[in-house]
DNA sequence: TCATCATTACACTGAATTGTGTATTGAAGG
DNA sequence: CCTTCAATACACAATTCAGTGTAATGATGA
């Protein structure tokens, strides 16, 4: 079996031709975009695209919060399988183990963009 | 005022190029998330994609959920922008306003199935 | 107008989440 | 060994949210 890094998401069949998502794999999606769902998150996941290699340190400085929190919130994103870790010296840095999370990220950036010229459109 | 609906998102500078996120922006994406951040309104907007033209029934039906449960959620995307509605007789129809939504949800579910095929190989 | 059914509004309960404050762990350096 | 600082664990308070049960609205048909 090959070993190979997933950058890209594999095409699956479209979702008319799927099955009704069960309550179990709508629960797995779920958790993956409660991921997304918090201003803090998706600042850090951001922050994490644009800085190199940075330490936890460097991610609470960028998103202007204390320690405690960011530390709170990525342990959750190394729980969920998003980030990974690696410790150099006293320090810990993250990084992702997937990229597709963030092309997630930036679908929905372009989404939330193209929304806001939809109602700028139509409503004036 | 032209009936058209947006199927693609418009191509905008990458992540790392972007100034990190505001507060502002990042609670909007956020929001936009938290959509899809729950199993039964997943199962609702793929439901959705499925049927062509449903009503409220339908949906209730489709998810095995009491009505006013399916109702409040719907209620929710309608007011998120999501969803649009229109009478017929004394059925209410929900329809999509753009299609992006359901290619973010399209996207999560690849993610979701590369990160299990990703957990099948590493951890056996 | 009245009866009936589909849909929605509203208040409520239980569960989950976030950031804070405090205490603890772990490594670097004298 | 001891100090110092980075990172994390833990309990807590405030907030948010989903589904339930009941009541109200709205359309159909006699």
């Amino acid at each position: 079996m090959p070993r190979k890094v997933t950058s890209a998401c594999a095409p699956k069949a479209p979702l008319e031709e799927r099955p009704l998502l069960t309550l179990e794999k709508a629960g797995e999606l779920a958790r993956l975009f409660d991921v997304l769902a918090s201003d803090t998150r998706l600042r850090l996941l951001h922050a994490l695209v644009r800085m190199d290699d940075p330490y936890m340190g460097d991610l609470a400085d960028a998103v202007d919060m204390k320690p405690q929190a960011v530390s709170n919130q990525l342990r959750r994103l190394v729980d969920m399988g998003i980030l990974d870790t690696h410790r150099h010296g006293s320090h810990v840095h993250y990084h992702f183990v997937d990229t597709c999370i963030a092309k997630l990220m930036y679908h929905g950036l372009c989404l939330n963009d193209e929304a806001h010229a939809h109602r700028l459109v139509s409503a004036g």
